[in-house]
DNA sequence: AGCCATTGTTACATTCTTTTACAAACTCGA
DNA sequence: TCGAGTTTGTAAAAGAATGTAACAATGGCT
């Protein structure tokens, strides 16, 4: 039995094109303009992932978002119009899986369905979604919406190679990571012998995240070595 | 016995010249056209490896990526089209370890390849994680943070060497170890006959934790012969 | 193009490690 | 116990790695 999308899509050329190429894939389509058309759907086929529009005339894609969320257990990606901070973070408060920005490349929107829907399938047997947040200190990382909070929830501004680091330190506690292999953690680039960027970049994250930097707490320098990251739990 | 990889890519010129390149490089290879092939392939002869491109007919590369994902410990890496930021991230969300972009580098690709069969054994043969905190005296060694403690959680900064050598004298109390095996212990080096490294060290971490260095009761010269750590409860 | 934020590079200061040199302490036989 | 030979202690210099400010390059946005 294939998998059963629903697209809610007011604008009809890109919600055609979009479940044309969903259909190549082998999924079941259903194209709905809004909210209404969507429910008709639903009622006589449920649907394990929906793909809504932000924008919608009438009930917007964030209240569908809180109605279904509520009393379905489909899976459910927001398309949103631009790389908006804002619709983002709020599209996944109110219980988003996921958002693909417009324009869309297909490619990312085929694998994030397919991921979503994987995800969905293994709900039961697999191991649960990790929690996408770590802590440390006072500090919790939000590695979905990619930002660093305290623990009042103020958010501390990271830059994305910041954040791309502090994510890589993260994601190794406790080892010891040479600058040969944070580069290749950070973005995927080879090692030059005299490369200081990640000296640099250890020094700006340190004055943001720790109390004194001359004496840090969590990326601690292993002389000739590289830099380990402090397990929280100690 | 020689590394298994398996390369499951779906056009053949390219899958040839991979695999040629790699046996040179002393590694078991085969090759796959399909997930199927791979399939059969592994059913055999486990893989320590899979090169993956991320673009097969039928079963493609993400969701095989998946798929090993959940029942095996083989390292996989994708070979993607283009190098852009939506294969690597959903790559890396998928599961693989690695991913390179094609036309790719032959250098870059053994590089990674090499250095992920690295990791993989690495696993099975790391240290178990010892005890976070190893107490003496007044003095807690938190090995976490590379630093020493006193019982008010003052902190009295350890060097790279330091802190080395301290942690080798933790684990062996009670024994006398040789110069030649605390240089062994602290780093990856050989043995110089004349070499005054240990002696300079112990100097300056008795500095540092003895209540008179002249009169150590932690770090004890067996003349001759080397060091002894006294252990805590003597 | 011009603006702004981010990222990478360079240069120099600082810190850490190893070597060197010599003083002090130890060992052992007479 | 003395003294020669050896080993250890340690200050200081030399060498290597890291911290960081300031500048340059890059990239996104309008």
């Amino acid at each position: 039995m294939t998998q059963h999308i629903i697209i809610i899509e007011d604008d009809s050329v890109t919600r055609r094109r979009l479940a044309g190429a969903l259909r190549k894939q082998i999924y079941r389509v259903s194209e709905a303009e809004d909210a209404d058309q969507m429910e008709e759907i639903l009622a006589r086929d449920p649907a394990d992932l929906l793909l809504v529009d932000i924008n919608l005339e009438g009930k917007d894609g964030l209240t569908i978002t809180r109605e279904q969320r509520a009393k379905s257990k489909a899976g459910i990606i927001l398309l949103t119009s631009r790389d908006d901070q804002i619709d983002r973070i709020i599209g996944l408060e109110m219980g988003a899986d996921d958002y693909v920005t417009k324009p869309f490349d297909k490619r990312e929107l085929f694998a994030r369905v397919k991921n979503l829907l994987a995800r969905i399938n293994e709900i039961g047997t697999a191991t649960p979604k990790p929690d996408p947040v770590w802590q440390f200190g006072r500090w919790q990382l939000n590695r979905m919406r990619r930002r660093l909070e305290d623990e009042n929830g103020a958010v501390e501004p990271l830059t994305r190679a910041e954040f791309e680091l502090l994510h890589a330190f993260t994601r190794h506690p406790g080892v010891i990571l040479s600058r040969e292999r944070l580069l290749d953690l950070i973005q995927h680039r080879q090692w030059a012998p005299d490369n200081r960027t990640i000296d640099v970049l250890v020094g700006r994250l340190r004055k943001k995240i720790e109390t004194d930097p001359t004496q840090p707490d969590w990326i601690i320098t292993v002389h000739g070595e590289g830099y380990v990251f402090a397990s929280p739990e100690s």
